[in-house]
DNA sequence: GCCTGAAAATTGGTAGTACCAATTATTTTT
DNA sequence: AAAAATAATTGGTACTACCAATTTTCAGGC
């Protein structure tokens, strides 16, 4: 009868109490036993249900405590690539060395065609990254170096450099800053050392000079990664 | 002991298995009875991981018949391109670019990491084209061109390689290919170009030398884009 | 009266068994 | 040889039992 399965029935219970309000953030929902009675289901199906929201981040569990609400808005979409790297810190490495070519590719084609228009473009990106720098907001900055990338693929004159950049590398370079924007840098350096590296890779577009852009973008994501590793092993 | 709950290490089990290549996609898992007991943790708790993932559109699962792979992984990639390539031809360069770069890339990390298995399998490809080429089976030939490929990427020891040669690359490959091999080629230079120049490749990436391999592949791509301009313009 | 701390109840985590229903493989029958 | 009946396998669900961490309760002492 039921199209869909016991635990996936249960699932939607569940999110219906998250979306209507009825469970707001961080209320504990009840014991597992008595919801499984008051569902319907038994505790494994439940169960299963819960593990699910769990793993997409709407619910946490303390143990001997009880099951919480958690802040929806920030998991709420993924892609299947952004769980996958979630689950499997050693794959950050593989998509960091993906990142690292395809960056670069770009950054060597966008130096080969960018047209007065691009170079017009990464200019005012590149102004407001350097005032993000200097005043310190670090959020302006972070979407200003989005920005910049995606301006850099832009200027490649290749679709398919531009889809990736629009696609899969954004989630990668999201998932990277959220790492590395809450590090602390008292002195100032990897702040100034980012703002070198932008401005190489700036310079080099702008000189339309291939193999100098590709290996000043090759050297910012290393340096990302070694800031990386340096905190993470 | 354990950081994560025993549900959350079978999810992530599965999830090797899933990206490692050991599942391919189609393919019909274990058991439930069986892998529970190969994981080395009770059925319930591998149910739970399994929603999950069904959730999230990775397996599968049909009534009395078992637990499947889906490609959402490589769909959710290759789709958008496939798309795009169907709809404009002349993205064909755009894609060549790509290629370029992609395979230049893995055949570095190739040689870098290949192991004695890797060798192994890479020389039996080798092997198999050599033949193909000596006795001008154009069907095996390419087949084991795009082994050889795949193989490459498999040595590379990249997931994030790994899959774009499984999706996107292997139908670009496709693509290409069958422009290519349907020519003719009395004077056999073209057949005698390409059997140099995947010895070439396959001989830096045997000796460990990442720069010679993605050098190595280089050329042969530009070969074929060469070769493809002359035909078509 | 208030604090302390140990015992008890509660809660999520895991394992195991049992049974059902759908599918698949095997055997039997025609 | 084909078809039908049967047995074995598989996912789906439920229930019980126990463990470990947490919270609550409550007795005892100051």
């Amino acid at each position: 009868m039921a199209q869909h399965s016991v635990a996936q029935q249960a699932q939607r219970a569940l999110e219906a109490h998250l979306l209507d309000g009825s469970w707001p953030v961080g209320v504990r929902l009840p014991a597992e036993r008595a919801l499984a009675e008051t569902l319907g289901v038994s505790r494994n199906s439940l169960r299963e249900a819960i593990f699910c929201l769990k793993a997409r981040g709407l619910l946490v569990s303390k143990w001997g405590s009880g099951v919480f609400v958690t802040d929806r808005l920030q998991t709420a979409i993924s892609s299947p690539w952004r769980q996958l790297v979630a689950d499997h810190p050693d794959l950050r490495w593989d998509t960091l060395e993906f990142r690292r070519e395809m960056e670069g590719a770009t950054a060597h084609y966008a130096a080969l065609r960018a047209d007065k228009t691009d170079l017009k473009k990464i200019e005012g990106i590149i102004k407001r990254l350097t005032r993000a720098y200097e005043t310190g907001e670090k959020n302006e900055e972070y979407k200003a170096d989005a920005d910049f990338h995606e301006a850099i693929a832009e200027a490649s004159h290749n679709s398919m450099f531009l889809y990736l950049h629009a696609g899969i590398l954004r989630m990668l370079r999201e998932h990277i800053s959220l790492n590395l924007m809450g590090m602390e840098d008292p002195s100032g350096k990897i702040t100034d050392d980012l703002r070198r590296q932008h401005l190489g890779v700036w310079d080099a577009v702008r000189k339309h000079q291939p193999e100098a852009a590709r290996q000043a973008m090759l050297a910012h994501i290393d340096f990302t990664r070694i800031e990386l590793e340096r905190r993470q092993g």
